[in-house]
DNA sequence: CTATGTGCAAAAAGTTTGCACTTTT
DNA sequence: AAAAGTGCAAACTTTTTGCACATAG
């Protein structure tokens, strides 16, 4: 079963690990900063640079949108958050822990995702001669349980 | 064994069935219209929509830019070629046959693709509760043979 | 001849950059 | 006080749109 939402407590653990990380790497925590923090760890999906953008104005009105990209920009550099490109635009979400190696269930109506753990690269594949395999990408669309029953949500 | 480029007469019975897959949707053949097809007949990697430019260009001087747009979203719609995204902007390749299901191999290097035959999919996945599967996305990343011997070519 | 496609020019959307000012440390 | 981050305004890239002209059928 998954909730829409991550517990406050849990979320709060996540948010704080988020700063932690941009404080091992020398960063600076802003108010910004904590804001995005804050954002991810309370959502399971992915959101746009413009999510970021609104979540991060209702608390500074003013922020501009160089902010949310150079910050978003950086917490991919340093591997916090991911980049996903999506039909309606790029995307991004909190990076899984490194416990073990996943894929995701995504769903195409709220962006939420579900892990899966079958990994295809496992099971065989073979290669044409002389290719060097660097990555992968294996991730299945469609529709939650709860968009399914009740559809056109965002 | 793969070939960098087709051969000519394959080459030739590809573009030819782009344009008879225009033709059949009610689509006039005009001169850039033949260009496209003619390259994507030609390449059997992913191509920018800059590269397609360049290639018109060559051949009709002054092409305008949405005209190339146009005809790659029409040629998208119609299914004659397939669209994806890479993190340098994106690209399309001749849509591969009917004949059967499969994912590829792709080059970061040249961008030229090889069929990979193995799906997933029909390897018991068991989605989350109420999640309705509507379509994957599997693809694998790396140097074909040329490229990894000799890096740094696009 | 008529419908469709093209070129042009301009607009829109998303993203990046340089620089002066502000905030964190 | 110094270093790093932010806001602003402008630039840039990619893609889309409206309209007059050209061309395929």
């Amino acid at each position: 079963m998954y909730l829409e939402k991550r517990g406050r407590e849990e979320m709060e653990n996540l948010a704080e690990s988020i700063i932690n990380g941009m404080e091992a790497e020398g960063l600076r925590i802003t108010v910004q900063r904590k804001l995005i923090a804050e954002l991810f760890s309370s959502s399971r999906g992915f959101v746009l640079p413009r999510q970021v953008h609104t979540h991060i104005s209702r608390h500074i009105p003013g922020v501009s949108y160089d902010t949310v990209y150079r910050n978003l920009r950086l917490l991919v550099q340093i591997n916090l958050i991911e980049q996903f490109d999506f039909p309606d635009g790029v995307r991004f979400k909190l990076r899984c822990g490194p416990d073990h190696h996943h894929h995701h269930f995504i769903c195409q109506s709220c962006h939420m995702t579900y892990p899966l753990d079958f990994c295809p690269v496992d099971h065989g594949i073979d290669p044409p001669d002389g290719f060097v395999i660097r990555s992968h990408k294996f991730e299945i669309y469609g529709l939650c349980g709860d968009c399914s029953r009740k559809p056109k949500e965002d």
